[in-house]
DNA sequence: ACTTTAATCTCGTCATACGATATTATTGTT
DNA sequence: AACAATAATATCGTATGACGAGATTAAAGT
């Protein structure tokens, strides 16, 4: 487990907090910043599946309570991104392929689901919202690191689901992501990547952008499909290659 | 806030725990006694929506200690079922009629994939449990209470789902019934009910029942649609008449 | 009746403690 | 030396007490 940053510690310490510091108003719990704080080293894969997480470990690292510590578990917990064994604690959570596997149907359902819903309450204003992000995407696919695409691929996506206007459906989604987040970015970075595959990508959203915009919602839930199968189909590929990966 | 009745006291608390207690193995923590306690008061409806829940009751209810119930009220939180306002403190979720109508759409199209996987899948095995359940709705749906109806009509969709081999679809979709669970029982047992929907509500459910024997998914998905909307529909029917309900 | 002030409540966080189980180290035996 | 038995330690589950900060309610003063 690597330190804290400074400026984490500050932020999370309210302890030695100076009060003329910059981060003043402390609208936002501990604990809320603490779950931020796991939470996305989870997501980003800084610690491994199946790796454990011990209370000490965590209390020691962000300078909190046990409290809080334990709270922020029971969090994630439910969040499904770890799991906890009685008498032996937290550990990330380990997601077999066939579960991965699940969760990208469901995705593709719902992702269906938000496009139609954003074709039909669509205005000039969410076009032109997503008509830039597009073109950012289509620069980052081209050039960019695979962390900016993912970003901007969200950013696209974020953008539908926003003005879909159905705020339960973001949240979902966006939970489901959290979870298959790993899968996904194994899917972008790995070694035996299918070189293809990214211009597939890169083609089927621009597809997707393009039915959007004819507002052909049976075309664009037809991508939807396209690219979540392809998704899926790698990841097996890549599970079966990496067969310690689980 | 009613005290607990007894046995729940003997279950939860474990400072008095006679050792020859019928209820030996603590396999479970006391946080998911608790929870699974509270969650269930809620969804119940013992604790009205907006109804405030202080640690201090809760702590004295289930004479536990205040890390338990924290930690439960943080499991609440991130389930969707309490919102908690800093310095304030827990409160039942008020959900308002557009997250219900959100939620009910969600569902309809999970339902829907729900069910194209069972018919996919399904097996003679399956099928027969898929008829008993049908059965035993039926009879219940002529002479049962309200509450038996839900039991039933979700006992159906359960296996549905089990068989449809996706745990997380499963558990996506409990999670969301559990937070509509209010507006569902709301539409059974409210006195202004429409009459007729209960009628539609069995014929659509039969109507189901044959499209999935015939394996004809897009009939099956069809009659989802028309269910939920009539939902939807007597949903909002019934928040117009209660001005009251927010 | 209304504003201001004081008292009280409730939560957020921290610290400490102790039993139970799991894990690891130690010791003893073959 | 390998293995089994035992002891030491780590880690979690739970309980308890404490204190500040903000919210709520009661009291007082105008």
């Amino acid at each position: 487990m690597t330190r804290l940053k400074s400026n984490w510690i500050i932020i999370l310490s309210r302890k030695n907090e100076n009060k003329t510091s910059f981060i003043a108003r402390d609208a936002a719990p501990l604990r809320a910043q603490a779950h931020l704080y796991l939470r996305d080293k989870i997501i980003r894969g800084d610690y491994k599946p199946g790796a454990r997480i011990k209370e000490r470990e965590l209390i020691e690292t962000l300078g909190v309570s046990r409290t809080v510590i334990r709270e922020v578990i029971r969090q994630l917990e439910t969040e499904k991104l770890i799991t906890v064994e009685p008498q032996v604690g937290p550990r990330v959570r380990i997601m077999s392929a066939s579960e991965a596997y699940e969760i990208y149907l469901i995705r593709a359902t719902l992702e269906k689901l938000a496009v139609s819903l954003f074709i039909e309450n669509q205005s000039e204003k969410t076009l032109k919202k997503l008509k830039d992000s597009f073109r950012q995407l289509e620069t980052s696919l081209k050039k960019g690191s695979p962390d900016l695409i993912i970003k901007q691929k969200n950013k696209f996506f974020g953008i539908i689901y926003l003005y879909a206007g159905n705020q339960v459906l973001s949240g979902l989604i966006d939970t489901l992501t959290c979870q298959s987040w790993r899968w996904r970015t194994l899917g972008l970075t790995h070694p035996n990547r299918d070189p293809k595959r990214q211009q597939r990508s890169l083609k089927n959203l621009s597809n997707l952008y393009q039915a959007i915009l004819q507002k052909d919602i049976s075309k664009a839930t037809l991508i939807i499909d396209i690219e979540v199968k392809d998704a899926q189909d790698e990841i097996l590929r890549l599970i079966k290659i990496d067969t310690g990966v689980e």
